[in-house]
DNA sequence: GTTATTTAAGAGAGCGATCTCTCAACGCGG
DNA sequence: CCGCGTTGAGAGATCGCTCTCTTAAATAAC
């Protein structure tokens, strides 16, 4: 009760199994009988490639790993970065017929597995999750000169190409919306320095409030909603009399939120807060959070889309994308 | 510059492939000082064996896939159950040295591409997370003759081992709390009947009225907080005097709440909430959410399990997984 | 009508592993 | 010293496909 292979079609169409090969594929030097008779059988015997021996001879698999190097638990719970991201770029690679193997690499010990599993054959590419920058798999992945794309800048100066949003950027936006708006004492809470995004997004709040000729005032977090509230009331007793925020990510954001409740300051009467990411929570915020948006769906898109040109020999620069300011009620 | 193989390594240890092979899998009838060899040039090679070459003759191929049968947007947007599922079930494979490959079966089209997918034998097995009734795959993937274990009861009544929560038992269970606490008007708002988990927990709320002689108050959301916080203003319409409502699912309970504020009821005072799901914005909500909470981790892990069953022939009775009421403030 | 050119289909050699079968070497009792 | 069981290692078939090379047939050219 074996599945029907390439041979049993042929003999059931009568030709050869190079014939049926070349109808299985496509190919256009077969006569419209013959090709139908080949079809014909296919579908009798519901015939279905093997895959194994396919690329055992192509050196192709037709999929592609999404590495998600990050501890555990963060990945998927609060923040829906991920998910979205792993989302959007399943559907991209499932439109260009690519399979999607997801790796999680949480620990040393996995990277270890995902390399091999790289260095394996098993994929053609793969796109890399990587926010950490202490992360040593972009230069370890990299070596094994297996086409690789980043989402995410990687902070060590490793020669593949990546997808990111403009963090400086956005942040600059954020905080010029605090200024314009009239507000006087800025303060931020920043994510963690040991992430690019944590970096960029403090960099960009501190390039405004030079120009603007305002002192910074800095608190950091680990992007977690319990640190943001913890900074939030740091923040406050360190300048109570601070008018605005800006937190780095929206996670935070909502923690910042209640504490400033807790502490009896109005938002934004009292004191003004801008987030960063967009995330679904941020529209339901009391008040609702102005945001930074940032298209993490087209990011993935752009990523399958650099990893595409790494196998095709198209353009490969990294792909900035913009983010917007997204103004609801609390600045 | 390609990739050494079984061939390379015997070579430069100057055995046979056949030997070769032998060491690569462990095998015990090797003399010492030959194995040291072979594993000698392996290292020094850099060898990793071929995965379409080998599952060419072993007729496996150590992946699984993950097929997450659900319109897109939903799966991993506000329902953390998807990416929480999807994560644990991915930790416990990795444990058992099998690759995740991640599907998304969103519309008929790639149901089609995900089917042939496993009849092309690109996998060992499948763990299907599908939630709705008229779900085709469950029984179109039993066809295939393929190990599959599905995480919810399927709908339609087929053959394959799964892993539930005790949907029935835990309304029971929080529609219970409500009598025990001296509610009188209950009224619920249950999820999509066209999912298990939408039936079972209206069926669970019924049980326990009927019981305790109370009137059943029903109205009928999608999962969603909007739906929720409709289904609510509704139920406030229909029966002005109610006390109680439980909610299907937590996003829903979330809606309500909204609703209720704005209705000016207080909670619980006025009316108690109990939610379903127990997820991680139950306990921010204001106030936090009682609600029934039901190891989604621990669900994927057996899952696993079963599936691991299948393989080698272990029971493969379907796991029902207890949940917990968790008391807040709420209700 | 013969040769040159195009087109369609087959033959057969791999791809890189596993695994059965075979055989050589060795130890040991009779 | 011979035969026999045991153990370790090699030979070679095999998995199911792709793809190059070859050949046969059909068409074109002169």
């Amino acid at each position: 009760m074996r599945r029907p292979t390439l041979e049993a079609v042929a003999a059931r169409a009568g030709v050869s199994r190079a014939t049926a090969s070349r109808v299985v594929n496509g190919q256009t030097t077969v006569a419209p009988h013959i090709r139908d008779a080949v079809l014909r059988a296919i579908d009798e015997l519901g015939y279905v490639p093997n895959s194994a021996a396919r690329s055992l001879v192509t050196q192709r698999t037709d999929s592609v790993a999404l590495v998600v190097s990050e501890p555990g638990t963060r990945v998927f719970s609060e923040d829906p970065l991920f998910s979205t991201a792993i989302r959007s770029a399943s559907v991209e690679l499932e439109a260009i017929n690519k399979q999607v193997v997801l790796m999680l690499a949480s620990s040393p010990k996995s990277h270890a597995r995902v390399e091999r599993y790289i260095a394996g054959g098993h994929v053609d590419g793969v796109m890399l999750l990587s926010m950490h920058g202490a992360d040593p798999l972009p230069s370890a992945l990299s070596r094994l000169r297996v086409p690789v794309v980043s989402y995410g800048r990687p902070a060590v100066p490793v020669d593949i190409p990546y997808v990111d949003n403009d963090n400086v950027g956005g942040a600059e936006a954020g905080v010029r919306h605090l200024v314009e708006t009239g507000r006087r004492r800025i303060a931020t809470i920043a994510g963690p320095q040991d992430m690019i995004a944590g970096q960029d997004r403090l960099a960009g709040y501190r390039n405004v409030l030079r120009d603007s000729d305002r002192r910074s005032i800095v608190a950091v977090g680990d992007f977690t909603r319990e640190s943001g509230a913890i900074a939030m009331r740091q923040l406050l007793g360190d300048d109570p009399g601070l008018d605005a925020v800006f937190v780095a990510n929206d996670m935070m954001a909502v923690g910042a939120l209640q504490s400033l409740r807790q502490a009896g300051r109005r938002v934004p009467d009292d004191v003004a807060v801008v987030g960063f990411d967009d995330v679904e929570a941020a529209k339901y915020t009391e008040p609702p959070l102005t945001t930074l948006r940032h298209p993490i769906a087209e990011q993935a898109a752009a990523m399958v889309r650099l990893l595409l040109n790494l196998f095709e020999g198209g353009p490969t620069e990294p792909i900035i994308l913009p983010t917007e300011l997204v103004i609801r009620e609390s600045a």
